[in-house]
DNA sequence: TTTCTCACA
DNA sequence: TGTGAGAA
């Protein structure tokens, strides 16, 4: 325990992720594991790191995004620059995000209008039916 | 088991 | 933003 060493299988299921998932964000220039010849050896860093972008994800940020707020853990990154970026871009998602809640009570608003004047037509027709039989 | 690469949605 | 398959 407490080791600092992770295959890709141990990230992969702790993270609920695919390897396949792990090594494309590696391609991504997201995470760089150390290298055993040529298998991966995550860190406790590259896992935390890991960790971020799989928050970034739920969240609904692109990984272009995600990638420029994580480089907050490269040393001699200009954080206070980092922490502007990442700031405006969780405003941004927060606004598109309620944004869209409102386009979905709309859509929901109707749907059950309709639902509701379908289910009043349904009846006026059965009750014509009884009328004319 | 893990890797790489190419194709594909 | 990922996945599948083939080959090593």
């Amino acid at each position: 325990m407490d080791k600092n060493r992770y295959s890709i299988t141990d990230l992969a299921e702790e993270f609920q992720v695919t390897s396949r998932t792990i090594r494309f964000y590696e391609d991504k220039g997201m995470v760089s594991p150390e290298r055993d010849g040529l298998t991966r050896i995550y860190s406790r860093s590259d896992r935390a790191r890991l960790k971020l972008i799989l928050r970034g994800r739920r969240l609904g940020f692109s990984l272009q995004d995600i990638k420029k707020m994580i480089d907050l853990y490269d040393p001699e990154a200009d954080s206070k620059e980092q922490l502007k970026f990442t700031l405006q871009k969780c405003e941004d998602q927060l606004g598109k995000l309620k944004s869209q809640r409102h386009d979905i009570d709309e859509a929901i608003d109707e749907l059950e209008t309709s639902i509701s004047d379908l289910m009043t037509h349904l009846n006026d027709a059965a009750n014509d039916g009884k009328k004319l039989a």
